[in-house]
DNA sequence: AGCACGCCGACT
DNA sequence: GTCGGCGTGCTC
């Protein structure tokens, strides 16, 4: 047993959450056994006038500072640490390679209540949150009923519960949550089949796959146990997630976990169910829905093997795993797995890197391909699996421009598309409509002098609501009456301008009156469950014309779909950011992934004034893969990403010389810190220089060595954070997927 | 991030 | 003459 040399105390460096980029020293207890004190515990330390929970990262025997002012460790709170020495490697790579204060980003690999110190005690929550089967019962009506309440809970954030849980079973329950219990019983029955028998982890036959997919399954099959990417390319409805069923099946014979990341929550339950039927194991779902309790009780189960599968969003990504085999990550071109604020990491970059130090494959999945992997594919480090067909008997959706210029339009839509309608509509089929601007217009302009409602607080111009007679900034979120006279000339007609989801909707109830229409924004949907109660009626044939922004080009199956309209495709076209092709292009192949799923052919209309356009054509006449490889030689000519490496440092005040002062004196600093080559771009203001009442500026680094950007970042950070400068709020970002 | 220290305007 | 405004700087 090794014991403190006497005498002598040791001392603790500790990683503590506070925005500080450098760790702090303590005194480590007396006669402290170190047999059991390894780097990754959590520590409860004095810190300022209070205390503050670390994770301790070295045990050194002495400190730059003087002993005699270190303060002791108050107490050690975990006898082993709660991640494993892989996954805390995989923390601090992430600390050093996007800046952030490495105390900051250990915490976020930690439930709020472990983060705050607590021990490993499941604690009941007050707090209650819907999502599934809870739906079936009334959460207000659970009010008094703790005990229904907590195993509703427990079960819907890990799907399994204790003997003892199951021993509460009451006739009086509610049906909803006797169901559940019977749900569980019947798993707990299979669990035990399975021990008996492997085979019983499968509820279905497995379905027949074809040639494309078998070999992806056994390409991955064939790397379990070691690490390797791939990239799994396959159009809507090409059967991806059998794909990933059958692999995710080997990965458990094999006794091992699996960890599926996805964009976004709302595609979740779908996918859940589809794990649900098909394997007997216990899954556990992490996102930011549920609340603390349920999050944590999935961390722990996972971190105890108790369930097999964790489903969860980019915040799910460092939830540790006792036996981790495989991680999938769904939707890999999608840039909600960027976080954009504070710890600003890529969660497929990270899942790669994890891949790596944990000897386990990657499974990156998309239609629609980031131009990063796909340049990856081309540089050999990930592996290409190509989904080319529709499974099933499904038919690709036929895409058209059709040409807008000088023809007649009523709020938006063409008669030619009017008339395309009508005959879909007539055939019994259903209509989706694509407008990514909510609201009834997104300017207010007077006909009379021109003046034009603008918010105070931003580079923006507020946008009008009808339906609830206000208007919006849709960037700060600050909101006003809508007014009905000119609060310049008092005398000019206000007039709304442009098109938003909400000016369509209300010609679609004069032109198809006898027709079913449903909105589907975030002003629509926001009470919850709304979305799902929509998504039912549309899917049960209640509805004729679907109209929507973002949210319809996510995952939704519309079966019945048979016409799909982009109705303004050209706003996407002409946008300072790089990235603005790639992002429409994908939104469009997204959105027309919509149409045709069943074994009706669907076609996909774009409305365009610019019909000439080479990325419409491309994607028209070739395919998203010829976009990918068209715009990837322009990268390239151009040496932006993936052809070089990026960071942007993001600088906001609430005066407007501060931000450009700040960034001159970066701008000195990187002149006398430059070794390399990296470029130095700016300082500019901001594609929306104000923002909620802020002024911001950046400043941009770019090199096309990945390692001699981040030496540079290495020396300049620490450069920066001595800088004393005013009232300046700044970020680093590194590898920026939005310019704003 | 907190939290206290510190130096300037409207109240007993 | 004090209470408190939030600007500044530190936390092992």
């Amino acid at each position: 047993m090794t014991k403190l040399p006497s005498g002598k105390s040791l001392i603790f460096k500790v990683a503590i959450p506070v925005p500080v980029y450098r760790l702090f020293d303590y005194l480590a207890q007396e006669n402290i056994e170190l047999d059991n004190v390894k780097p990754g515990v959590r520590l409860e330390v004095p810190f300022g006038l209070g205390k503050k929970i670390g994770f301790l990262l070295e045990i050194a025997e002495q400190s730059e500072l003087d002993t005699g002012k270190l303060k002791r460790v108050i107490r050690i709170l975990d006898h082993k640490p709660l991640l494993s020495a892989k996954d805390l490697r995989l923390l601090l790579w992430a600390s050093s390679y996007y800046h952030h204060p490495v105390g900051e980003v250990i915490s976020t690999a930690f439930p709020a209540a472990l983060r705050q110190g607590k021990s490993i005690v499941v604690q009941s929550e007050k707090r209650y949150a819907l999502t599934d089967l809870g739906k079936a019962t009334d959460s207000g009506q659970l009010k008094r009923a703790p005990k229904q309440k907590s195993v509703l809970e427990k079960f819907q954030c890990s799907s399994c519960l204790s003997e003892a849980e199951l021993s509460v079973w009451n006739d009086n329950w509610r049906p909803a949550v006797k169901q559940l219990i019977a749900r569980q019983l019947l798993q707990i029955e299979l669990n035990d089949a399975k021990a008996n028998n492997p085979e019983a982890l499968l509820r279905n036959n497995v379905l027949q796959c074809n040639l494309q997919q078998q070999s992806a399954i056994d390409a991955v099959c064939n790397s379990l146990g070691q690490f390797e990417v791939f990239l799994l390319e396959g159009v809507t409805g090409s059967g991806k997630t059998e794909v990933y069923l059958q692999i995710i099946r080997s990965v458990l014979e094999r006794g091992q976990q699996v960890l599926v990341l996805v964009p976004e929550i709302t595609l979740t339950p779908q996918l859940e169910d589809r794990f649900r039927q098909r394997f007997a194991v216990n899954i556990a779902l992490s996102h930011s829905k549920l609340t603390d309790t349920q999050r944590q009780i999935s961390w722990l189960r996972m971190q105890q093997g108790e369930c097999s599968i964790l489903l969860g969003t980019r915040s799910a990504l460092f939830t540790p795993l006792k036996n981790p085999g495989l991680i999938i990550l769904d939707e890999e071109h999608d840039a909600s797995f960027k976080q954009q604020e504070g710890f600003r990491f890529s969660a497929r970059d990270v899942a790669v890197v994890r891949g790596k130090l944990l000897h386990i494959p990657v499974l990156l999945g998309s239609a629609t391909p980031s131009l990063e992997s796909l340049h990856n594919v081309d540089k050999r480090r990930y592996r290409l699996l190509h989904l080319p067909e529709r499974a099933g008997n499904a038919i690709e959706p036929v895409l058209q421009l059709m040409d807008i210029r000088n023809k007649r339009m009523q709020e938006g839509l063409s008669e030619a598309l009017i008339e395309e309608m009508h005959g879909t509509l007539a055939r019994n089929e259903q209509v989706l409509l694509f407008l990514n601007r909510r609201g009834f217009a997104p300017t207010l302009i007077c006909h009379g002098c021109g003046w034009v409602a603008r918010c105070h607080r931003c580079d923006a111009n507020l946008v009008i609501h009808f339906d609830e007679e206000r208007l919006r900034c849709h960037h700060c979120g600050k909101e006003h009456q809508l007014i009905h006279q000119c609060p310049a000339c008092k005398a000019g007609q206000l007039t709304p301008l442009g098109l938003g989801t909400e000016r369509v909707e209300k010609v679609l109830a004069e032109l198809f009156e006898d027709r079913v229409t449903v909105r589907l924004d975030r002003d629509s949907t926001q009470r919850k469950g709304s979305l799902e109660n929509y998504l039912q009626q549309i899917n049960q044939g209640k509805v004729d014309i679907i109209l929507g922004t973002q949210m319809l080009a996510k995952g939704h199956h519309f079966p019945n779909v048979t016409l799909v309209a982009i109705l303004d495709v050209d706003s996407g076209l002409f946008s300072i950011d790089f990235h603005a092709a790639e992002k429409l292009a994908q939104m469009i192949m997204q959105v027309s992934g919509r149409a045709g799923r069943a074994d009706k052919p669907g076609k996909v209309i774009m409305q365009t004034r610019q019909p000439e356009h080479p990325l419409l054509l491309t994607l028209i006449n070739e395919s998203y893969r010829s976009f990918a490889k068209s715009a990837l030689a322009e990268r390239k000519e151009a040496l932006l990403p993936p052809f070089s490496h990026q960071a942007l440092l993001r600088v906001q005040a609430a005066d407007i010389n501060t931000p450009m002062l700040f960034l001159k004196s970066v701008t000195a600093l990187a002149q006398e810190l430059n070794r390399g080559h990296t470029q130095v771009l700016g300082p500019v203001s901001a594609p929306m220089a104000k923002r909620a009442g802020l002024y911001r500026y950046q400043l941009l680094f770019q090199n096309t060595r990945r390692q001699e950007l981040h030496v540079f970042l290495d020396a300049l950070m620490p450069a920066i954070v001595k800088l004393k400068h005013a009232k300046v709020r700044w970020s680093l970002d590194v590898d920026p997927v939005d310019l704003y």
